[in-house]
DNA sequence: CCTTTTCTGAAAATTTCTTTACAGACTCGC
DNA sequence: GCGAGTCTGTAAAGAAATTTTCAGAAAAGG
C-alpha cells in the first residue's frame, strides 16, 4: 500500500483529503477546499447543506466520502465529530495560533505575526489620496509608465510590470543595469510616470534616476519602507510600507499587498479594455501552444 | 416575558439549558447534564446517539429541544454548529477597519480582508513537515538548487533566488524561455533541488520540466495555489497557498509570505556562513561604488 | 391507599437525509 | 474532428433519522 493510499485510510479527514488530493476530480477538489476552508464545521452539516455550500451536487459529496475511505458521508461526519471531541477535550488552547500544528515559537508563526503587524501598520498610515491618485496616473494611457526596482525589489517591479501589461500598453520595465538608465530617461516625456521601488539599503543610482526623471517632467511614484528612501524628495506620491521581519532581511509582503491593491484598482477603472486585452492574450497563448505542438 | 423565558428563546444552547433548568423534568435534567458535560460535541450526534449516551429515550431529547425554544432537535443541532463556527472562525477576521480613513468598501480594505483570509487559510493548512524538510533541502549546499517560475510567478522565483544568493552558492535561476530548459535539466544531478512556482493558469511546460527533473533524480518543491498545479504529482513537497482576491487576478501575497518564512528559516540554519557572505557582499558593493566614482 | 396528573419510552408514522441509477456534459487521446 | 472513457448532476429509490402516538410507570395530592 502506498503512503498516499495509507494516508487515505487513516488519519484525520483533513489529512486524508491532503493525501488523496491528487486523485480528486474538479468538483471534488472544489468540495475539498470548501471543507478545509471551514473545517470542521462545514462537514458537520447534512450532505445537502455541504453540497450547497460547496457548489457541487450531493452525489459528489457522497462519492468523495467513499474515495477517502469512509463507508459513506455519515461516517465521515462521525469522524469529524470525534476529531472535534479530541481537540476540545485536549486542554491546549489552539485558537490564536496561525499554523496550529506548530508551536508559537516556530518561525512560521513568528513570521505570520510580523507580517500581520506590518500590513496593519502599512494600512493605517497609507494615504488614501496618494493611493487614488496613483491609480489614476497608472490608468491614464496618455502617460507612458516606467517601472524600476533595486536589487531586492526588482521582483516587485517585475510583478507590477507583468500585471500592468495585461491592463494597458505604453509600459516599460527598466533593466537592472543602471548603465542603461540614461537611455530610458531620454525617452521620458512630461506627464510620464516613473514607479520606483526602493527599500533599504537604498540605492544611490535610483535617487539619481528619480532626479533626472523629474527634470524631464515625469511624475515619480515611490514604494519604500518606513524609513523612506531619499527618492521621496522627488516623488509626487510615496508609499511607506512596514518591512520588519524576525530575520536578517526585511519582509516585502506589505509592499506586494499595496501593489496588488493598486493593480486591482487600476484594473477596475479600465475594466472594459482590460477584459478585451485578457481575451486577446488568451487567444495568443492558445496560438503559441498550437504552434509549439508542430 | 420573564428573563428565564427570554433566555430560553435566545442565546446559546448552553445558556438556554441553564435558563430553563428548573423547568426540566428528571429525564430531561439527566439529558441536559450529559449535553453540558460534552459540549457541544455530544449534541452534534443524531438524536438516537444522544439519547443513548444520556440514558434517556429519543422522544425525551426531541421534547427538550422544543422546550428550549427550538422547532425540533435538528434545529438545536444547527444552533450548536453555528456556535461552533463562531468560536472557531478566526477572531482576527473581525478586524477594526484596516485603513481607517477609507470606507469598508474601498478596494484597499476589501483587498486587506482577502489577503488576511488567504494568509490564515494558507497557514492553517500548511504542512509543517513539508516546510521543515524544504528548509533542510535548501540549506544543504551539497545540492544544487534550481528555481523557476511561470508567467505570473516569475517575480517570486526571482525574489527567492535573489535572497538565497546571499545565503548560499550553487543556485541557478532558470530563465523564462522554456526552449532553454533542457540544458538546465542536463546539468541536474541526483539530489539536486528544483523549486517550481506554478499557479493557475498552470503552464504545461513546467509540468514537463518537473517530469524531466525528477527523472534526473532531482527533488521537486512546488509552490502553487489551492487548486494545485499538476506539477504536484512530481513534487516531493508542495505548498498550497490561497490566492483569492477581489480582482480579476489572484493575489500572490500568501505565497510570498511562505517564501519569506522559508528564506528566514534557511538563513537561521546557516547563520554563520550567511553572515560572512553578507559581509563580503557589502564589501563588494562598496568596491563597485568606489569604482564608479572615478 | 387510591385517584389524578405528569412523565417516560416503545413502536409506528412521518419526514428528512443519503445513496443509487442513469443520462448528458466534458475531457482526453487518436 | 471524432469516439472512448470519465465526470457530474438530476431525479428516483432506499435508508435513516425524527416526530407522533399511545400505553404504562412514576409522582403528587388527597
Amino acid at each position: 500500500m502506498s503512503a498516499a493510499a495509507r494516508g487515505a485510510q487513516n488519519g484525520t479527514v483533513a489529512e486524508r483529503i491532503h493525501a488523496r488530493f491528487d486523485d480528486l476530480t474538479r468538483a471534488e477538489r472544489q468540495l475539498a477546499n470548501a471543507l478545509l476552508e471551514n473545517y470542521p464545521v462545514l462537514g458537520l452539516n447534512s450532505i445537502a447543506a455541504v453540497a450547497d455550500a460547496s457548489g457541487v451536487s450531493m452525489p459528489t459529496v457522497a462519492r468523495m466520502a467513499k474515495k477517502l475511505g469512509f463507508d459513506g458521508f455519515p461516517e465521515l461526519k462521525d469522524k469529524l465529530r470525534s476529531e472535534l471531541e479530541e481537540t476540545i477535550t485536549n486542554p491546549i488552547a489552539k485558537h490564536d495560533r496561525w499554523a496550529e500544528s506548530a508551536p508559537d515559537t516556530h518561525i512560521l508563526n513568528r513570521f505570520a505575526d510580523a507580517v500581520q503587524e506590518n500590513m496593519h501598520q502599512t494600512l493605517r498610515q497609507i494615504s488614501l489620496e496618494a493611493f487614488n491618485e496613483t491609480v489614476d496616473l497608472l490608468a491614464d494611457t496618455e502617460r507612458e509608465v516606467y517601472v524600476v526596482g533595486g536589487r531586492l525589489t526588482r521582483a516587485l517591479a517585475d510583478y507590477l510590470f507583468t500585471h500592468m501589461q495585461v491592463i494597458r500598453g505604453g509600459l516599460t520595465l527598466i533593466k537592472s543595469n543602471s548603465n542603461t538608465w540614461p537611455h530610458y530617461v531620454l525617452n521620458m516625456k512630461p506627464g510620464d510616470t516613473l514607479v520606483i521601488f526602493d527599500i533599504r539599503r537604498y540605492e544611490y543610482d535610483l535617487l539619481r534616476l528619480a532626479e533626472m526623471a523629474r527634470t524631464q517632467g515625469a511624475t515619480v511614484v515611490l514604494f519604500t519602507d518606513q524609513w523612506r528612501s531619499p527618492v521621496a524628495k522627488h516623488a509626487a506620491h510615496s508609499f511607506h510600507c512596514r518591512i520588519e521581519a524576525p530575520s536578517a532581511w526585511d519582509s516585502n509582503v506589505a509592499i506586494m499587498f499595496v501593489v496588488e491593491a493598486i493593480i486591482a484598482a487600476v484594473q477596475n477603472l479600465r475594466w472594459t479594455e482590460t477584459r478585451d486585452r485578457m481575451k486577446a492574450l488568451e487567444d495568443l497563448f492558445d496560438q503559441t501552444k498550437l504552434f509549439k505542438k508542430f
